[in-house]
DNA sequence: CGCGGCATTGAACTGGGTCAACATAAGTGG
DNA sequence: CCACTTATGTTGACCCAGTTCAATGCCGCG
């Protein structure tokens, strides 16, 4: 169970702890497998708390009408549903893991309390919200101010940016629940950038042959 | 001069500091008029720190290929440029006033200072920028997953109940910009809810006659 | 009064969605 | 390892909500 411990110290919101806070965090969280596909929580719940991932992918998503429209993946240890936790009302969203993951849970109260003792975590609280309100600006601005091709072409540079590698797996689908478009559009914005000689795909993997093109095209 | 002090206390975010704290904000901010229609900020800018809206009102939003997504407008005191100025990056968006306005200054520095000497402050920012993001979470909701229809009753509810009256002002234009929608598109849906009588116009007044219609449509 | 900003209405256009058929990959269990 | 089933991706034909363009109306104000 030092895994625990040395895991949240990897997490930049709790890497100043003390060892008798982290051993704290600890003694307060539960952790939980859960399958691919599971729901973690949705709009018509209270926020008791918050989660931290540990291991897996979470998809964070609004959904009505049928449609749903991904506002964030996280697939690196983070903390997520803080926000609600923080003013404790409903959660605004749905999560929903879609890899098979482990994932902690901190009850609400434990986590003020903690807050309260060390100063410190706010504010990198604090820095790590200030960060996710300029994520979903930017989120915005690429859903009501861009078309499909440039959609999918930053797409494309984010995720090679992400991986820091020019080839990398790609999912149509993720892919167009992210951006707010169908998989078909997706699929034949791929196509495009394909037979203009931008990109290469062969399986699920897809590779950027030239960076500038596309960057061009993001807008 | 105490003029500026009892209005800085009425910010939920500042109204449990002392006389002595918030006499030192009133040293350090600059206070600065601005006729309509003037930017603020725009994202080319590094944020050096953030502002306090006194009087007046301010939208803040993206803009690219022509077209421009408001993200948010402020009416009553509060701060913005908060989220930058805390990561001490570029803004994300443009801070244009749509009405003549007085705002704060408050050097970035000065702020992360008193924020340390008082932890209360840190909290009551982060509860705020808590809300900010489920705020944007429903502006993304609405974006992406709701019809023009739905998209303008929900609006007007909203605006209804930000002003506590069935009857309020109502710019087309402003609406369209909130809304991701053309101001032709706002004005024939009002058209539309006009001809079910579930709304009143005249001049730039809008009364709702049914609320329940209204409620059902936004969905 | 006449001008400039805002709103309305109609007609035509279009980007992306929808539907359907098919292709390819990825599990799954015998 | 293969056969079968279930996800995921591709392509074409058609459709439609909302945009664009253009004309016209309305009203507040110098």
């Amino acid at each position: 169970m030092e895994d625990l411990i040395r895991f949240l110290r990897q997490i930049p919101l709790l890497s100043e702890l003390s060892e008798e806070q982290l051993t704290r965090i600890k003694e307060i969280s539960i952790v939980r497998s859960y399958t691919k596909g599971t729901v973690i929580f949705n709009p018509s719940q209270k926020a008791e708390g918050f989660y931290i991932l540990k291991k897996g992918k979470v998809k964070i998503y609004k959904s009505g009408r049928g449609k749903e429209q991904i506002i964030r993946i996280f697939s690196r240890p983070t903390f997520f549903g803080e926000a609600a936790s923080f003013t404790g009302e409903n959660f605004p969203a749905w999560a929903e893991t879609i890899e098979d993951s482990e994932i902690l849970f901190i009850p609400r109260m434990e986590f003020l309390e903690l807050m309260k003792r060390d100063p410190e975590i706010g504010m990198r609280l604090l820095a790590v919200m200030a960060q996710r309100l300029i994520y979903l600006t930017g989120l915005i601005e690429s859903l009501s101010l861009k078309d499909a091709l440039s959609k999918v072409s930053s797409y494309i540079l984010r995720n090679s940016k992400e991986v820091d590698n020019d080839e990398f797996k790609f999912s149509t689908n993720i892919a167009a629940m992210e951006l707010g478009l169908t998989k078909e559009t997706v699929s034949r914005m791929l196509s495009k950038l394909k037979s203009m000689g931008i990109i290469e795909k062969n399986g699920n993997l897809i590779r950027i042959k030239n960076k500038n093109a596309l960057l061009e095209l993001s807008e």
